[in-house]
DNA sequence: AGTGTGTTTGTTATGTTATATCAAGTCCGT
DNA sequence: ACGGACTTGATATAACATAACAAACACACT
């Protein structure tokens, strides 16, 4: 048998891409207890930090919700903003930005390990949706 | 009777500056039922959303945390270092950062209305205190 | 003052998110 | 096969947050 715990990670990794928007882990234990009711919340949250630690997978911190990563590729801290009307979230990578942001925090001798940006606001079709209205 | 809220407001922000650091919803609830044992968390919840709006308390988005504003006077979303180890959070405004930010978000058509930027890591004594382990 | 109406606050209950803990299974060197 | 380290599974519970309704209050109008 392969480890279990890649099978899980690839299930957890293959809902989070079918969806494309946030998803919730139990909204994700949900549905991969269709196949599998007996799972339990730890396994959902120990495949989802296995993969937000390798970098497939987000957390939005400021919604406590999980999305496939995109840009596959960079490992790097992103920037995510999130539509607040139809959740659609997008990834930016700006090596520049979390550099001044890192001096900022540095000023008093502070040294980061992890940056979390997250941006609020509409995406441009639900602006433009509202434009209209 | 003056407002009820207010005064509520008013003990919560007390609460969360005597202790400086970041506090759950339910610690400052705890606190506030020894004087008053038959308080809820939607009290509290009230409260601490009120103050956030008037910027008297910053959400810790990635602690699910609250803490009193230290350099108040500003209304502009700060940026926040958390030291993992001691808790402590220090503030900052950049208003350069924020409009670089607005900016990468703004690429798409995306239109910011809040930003949550929050730096972990270690701050300089609890850095000082590791290198001489 | 009395009454109607909208708003704020209190209370109960419940929903949602996350983790501690221990049991069972697996891997691997001997 | 056996023992020890590590991974996974299952149970239980902890921590965070809000829905929904009831009671109190404030205010405008008569």
């Amino acid at each position: 048998m392969k480890k279990r715990g890649e099978i899980m990670q690839a299930e957890v990794l293959a809902i989070l891409r079918r969806r494309g928007t946030p998803m919730s882990a139990y909204e994700v234990l949900g549905q991969l207890r269709d196949d599998n009711p007996q799972l339990a919340p730890p396994t959902i949250y120990r495949a989802l930090a296995a993969l937000t630690e390798r970098g497939g997978v987000h957390r939005l911190e400021s919604l406590n919700a999980f999305i496939a990563c995109k840009s596959d590729s960079h490992r790097d801290a992103s920037i995510l903003s999130i539509c607040d009307d139809c959740g659609e979230v997008e990834e930016f990578v700006s090596p520049d930005l979390l550099k001044a942001l890192s001096s900022i925090a540095g000023q008093s001798g502070f040294a980061p390990t992890r940056h979390v940006i997250e941006v609020h606001g509409q995406c441009a079709s639900c602006g433009s949706a509202r434009d209209q209205a």
